[in-house]
DNA sequence: GTAAAATCGGATAAAAAGGTCTTTATATCT
DNA sequence: AGATATAAAGACCTTTTTATCCGATTTTAC
């Protein structure tokens, strides 16, 4: 469904995410510990997602990774996902045909635009303090 | 959402399927040129597909693929990608966790257990010779 | 100035995708 | 029956993409 690199970045999001509720900052390598993930590639996700203005890093000693507060019920998982995967698995052909839409339909067009619809909206309608929340509350994990 | 392999094995099983409507036996070459695909590896896909009796393949002079008339409306879309794809698409989890489930769930994990089911329901429904007559009314189109 | 931390460019490893060549099977034509 | 052409099967190799790692640099608090 996702990418390696995509599925570390919304598990590091989510991570950073849930720290920053309480205003604490993160590192790298917190967050490699937390998530179960390789300490350098997720770097590299990271750079991406502060790039796309996702995360906020600070360099330096007492530096890390956080997203302000108020911005945690404003960033929906769907900005992750387009952040690094970009938006084919919403909108490429499930077949791979590079044409592919309602007057020239693959085989199982009409039954993927359903399908990824669904995805969408509800990538699209989850929000970072949500998932947060189920966190701390141990009703989920990220790692295992 | 699938890999290559899969998205030439469904066109490929899709493209015999219309012809073996007729009782038309194809080559690996007319198959490759009618899904625009790589024929050696359209090949080693046939094979796999052959191995799971989704397609018979002849060989020698006038041999091919064919599927048996009445084994079409038997065969669905999701016997296909569980042969060259597994079920991991099915039943991995979206954020790659090793265990992940209703007693402990990643963070997406309800959320996405309804989309699954929702892509296993489409492709377990759908059958061969009803994809195939679209295809034969020039309803839908593997190329391009 | 030093230590901690992210950034950046590239190097390496592994997996997926694609290609080549040889072998095996089988109809058809002497 | 034997030779031949055709077509899939199988083993192996190359390329491309994805995933992962490393080392040098920059930034900042103390």
């Amino acid at each position: 469904m996702f990418s390696k690199s995509c599925e570390y970045g919304i598990k590091a999001t989510l991570f950073i995410a849930q720290k920053s509720q309480w205003g604490e900052r993160v590192s790298l390598k917190e967050i490699a510990a937390a998530i179960d993930s390789p300490i350098a590639f997720t770097a590299k996700i990271l750079q991406v997602l502060a790039k796309a203005s996702i995360v906020n890093s600070t360099k330096g000693l007492h530096g890390g990774y956080e997203i302000e507060k108020e911005c945690l019920p404003k960033i929906s998982l769907k900005q992750i996902v387009q952040a690094i995967d970009g938006n084919r698995i919403f909108d490429g052909c499930a077949l791979g045909l590079k044409i592919c839409n309602a007057k020239e339909p693959c085989p199982m067009h009409s039954q993927f635009v359903i399908i990824r619809n669904k995805l969408s909206e509800t990538l699209a309608s989850s929000n970072l303090l949500n998932v947060a929340m189920n966190l701390n509350l141990g009703l989920t994990v990220l790692k295992r």
